[in-house]
DNA sequence: ATAGGGTTAG
């Protein structure tokens, strides 16, 4: 029997990157069993066949089921245990919900916690949103709502259906020692994964109080949170975490922090860990340093991490060339880009997808081939989505084509009349091209609809704390040597000779437009950075950004890096920019 | 004996 046992247990925790037995054909197994234990075919021996049959234990969806179904066809009289065996070794497949519904019918059974963990599973993979939601109905009705195993699975649930207010209620309404450090885990993935990064350092900080041991799932979901605020100090902590629990060598943490890292914009850091960790053949381990280089731009050390993969066996897919083909875009190489995704297809027989081709068409905006570009969109056998005529209509700004602009930013809109970025991006190209009737009738197609316009908002992290600033912020505990600040930096940048130039009239009334320059929240960080005493100097400053970085607080940005002699680098919305006395790294052009 | 949480792109 040991031989069942040993593949049914996972062994992934004591064991980095070890595939063990998770290769071993299940029916190798099987038929070893049956013969070293002819006689011990018992309901025990069935439910230990069925589990070594499980969907779960697969990378994909295997076509076992039907030993599965055989198995349980053989328990003469099948019990709980033998129902909730069946369902989870189905989890991710319709048959499992199936099977649930038929216990429900034809036996007196009913669930329990473990029943309902594997069934909520299903319904997130499945993306079955009302199944789940009866779900979570009738785990109530049991008193199992507040069961850890249940707690996690709904969480997880409710993140996928994107509700994170769900997941952290279902969270906090278990008491505090109901907790373990699996729904813990699961909580700090789901606020990761829902964009709330710093909800989920909060739960991460709660569960290390609370006296669990971080977990890998725990801190990869911390660490993409983190790299989700670009926060490098955190990332920094959560490393030191994993080394001190001995989690640093799990290839998900290892590609989590090449990520956190590389989002920090640490491309060094990031390549420190994939160097110590490059004997891992784990693909997202070395796609993760390509796209660090990607979002930098940096193509050559990209393209050498791919030449590096192919010549340790290690077969490139479809987010290897997502990476290849963002770093060519983004340093603007159209016959780079071409190439890549033809060798994509003819040479490695992937078929690119709609982000594929996105990258291209980014990249024929950017050097305002647009005739092409249109050609590419009819051609290609997708559907063009709003990501595409996005980047059309921010390159139509960057060439001066307002005309263009209005069509691309209608297609948008035909998509979703909601979408705030078309009217703000529309609007600003209007007033770049002086054309104030159309600024005023973008703005108020967007009063008449009721789209509301995301505040600005940056980040900036010193001394382990991330400071958000929203635009016009008067919140912050030093406002006034902000503000004080500011003034002292804008009088520097005037005597250097620049004159504000509220080319980019934001969509706000014409009052804040003159404040605006003063108060965008990037500036606000960058003054609170230069304060004394809040970081060293020469230390880099890194400030993060939710929307793109306008031409004014970009050209101050520029003055600024010269007088203070600070690097300093900006991730917005779309990209880096890395100021370095009185220049910035993308060529103005963003 | 049956179980819940995972990285890489945009």
């Amino acid at each position: 029997m040991e031989g069942v046992r040993c593949c049914s247990s996972s062994s992934s925790h004591n064991h980095p990157n070890s595939h063990n037995d998770k290769n071993v054909d299940p029916r190798v197994i099987h038929a070893r069993n049956l013969r070293t234990c002819p006689n011990f075919v018992d309901r025990f021996f069935h439910h230990r066949i069925i589990s070594l049959y499980s969907f779960n234990s697969k990378p994909e969806p295997n076509s076992h089921s039907s030993y599965i179904h055989r198995s349980f066809s053989l328990i003469p009289s099948p019990n709980l245990v033998s129902w909730t065996s069946l369902i989870s070794s189905l989890s991710g497949s319709y048959l499992s919900l199936l099977h649930f519904l038929s216990m429900l019918r034809t036996t007196s059974l009913l669930p329990n916690h473990r029943t309902l963990a594997s069934l909520l599973r299903t319904c997130t993979s499945l993306l079955a949103f009302p199944f789940g939601l009866s779900l979570h109905a009738f785990s109530f009705k049991l008193s199992l709502s507040e069961d850890p195993f249940v707690g996690s699975s709904l969480i997880s649930f409710y993140a996928k259906q994107g509700s994170p207010e769900d997941s952290l209620r279902v969270f906090y309404q278990m008491s505090e020692r109901q907790w373990d450090a699996v729904c813990c885990s699961a909580a700090v993935v789901a606020l990761a994964q829902c964009y709330r990064p710093d909800d989920a350092m909060d739960v991460l900080v709660r569960m290390r109080a609370s006296g669990f041991k971080p977990t890998t799932q725990s801190l990869s979901g911390a660490l993409r949170a983190a790299a989700g605020m670009a926060a490098l100090e955190q990332c920094r902590v959560i490393h030191g975490c994993a080394l001190v629990g001995g989690l640093d060598r799990f290839a998900v943490v290892c590609c989590a922090l090449v990520n956190g890292y590389g989002k920090a914009g640490a491309a060094r850091e990031a390549r420190r860990v994939f160097d110590e960790n490059a004997d891992i053949m784990n693909t997202g381990l070395w796609n993760a340093m390509m796209s660090a280089y990607a979002q930098l731009g940096e193509v050559g050390p990209a393209i050498e991490i791919f030449h590096a993969m192919e010549s340790k066996g290690m077969v490139p897919d479809e987010f290897s060339f997502l990476a290849i083909l963002s770093a060519c875009a983004n340093a603007g190489s159209v016959v780079d880009t071409e190439c890549w995704l033809m060798q994509m297809r003819n040479v490695y027989g992937l078929e690119p997808s709609l982000e594929h081709y996105t990258c291209l068409i980014r990249v024929m905006g950017y050097v305002g081939r647009f005739e092409d570009a249109k050609r590419i969109v009819r051609e290609m056998q997708f559907e063009p989505d709003a990501a595409i005529w996005r980047s059309l209509l921010m390159a139509c700004g960057h060439h001066g084509k307002a005309d263009m602009a209005r069509t691309m930013a209608d297609r948008i809109l035909a998509l979703d009349p909601n979408d705030e970025s078309a009217y703000v991006i529309l609007a600003r190209i209007y007033s770049c091209a002086r054309r104030w009737d159309e600024v005023a009738e973008v703005r108020k197609m967007m009063r008449d609809r009721g789209v509301k316009k995301e505040g600005g908002r940056s980040w900036i992290e010193v001394q382990h704390e991330v400071h958000v600033f929203m635009a016009g912020d008067k919140m912050h505990e030093r406002i006034q040597e902000i503000y004080a600040k500011l003034s002292e930096l804008l009088g520097k940048v005037k005597n250097l000779g620049h004159v504000p130039g509220w080319k980019e009239a934001s969509l706000d009334s014409d009052k804040e437009i003159e404040e605006a320059m003063g108060y965008h929240s990037e500036m606000l960080a960058l003054a609170f950075g230069l304060l004394d005493g809040v970081t060293p100097a020469g230390k880099t400053l890194r400030i993060v950004k939710n929307l793109r970085i306008c031409m004014d607080c970009h050209m101050v940005f520029k003055y600024i890096s010269r007088t203070v002699q600070r690097e300093i680098l900006v991730r917005d919305v779309n990209r880096y920019h890395l100021f370095q006395d009185g220049t910035c790294s993308c060529g103005d052009i963003w």
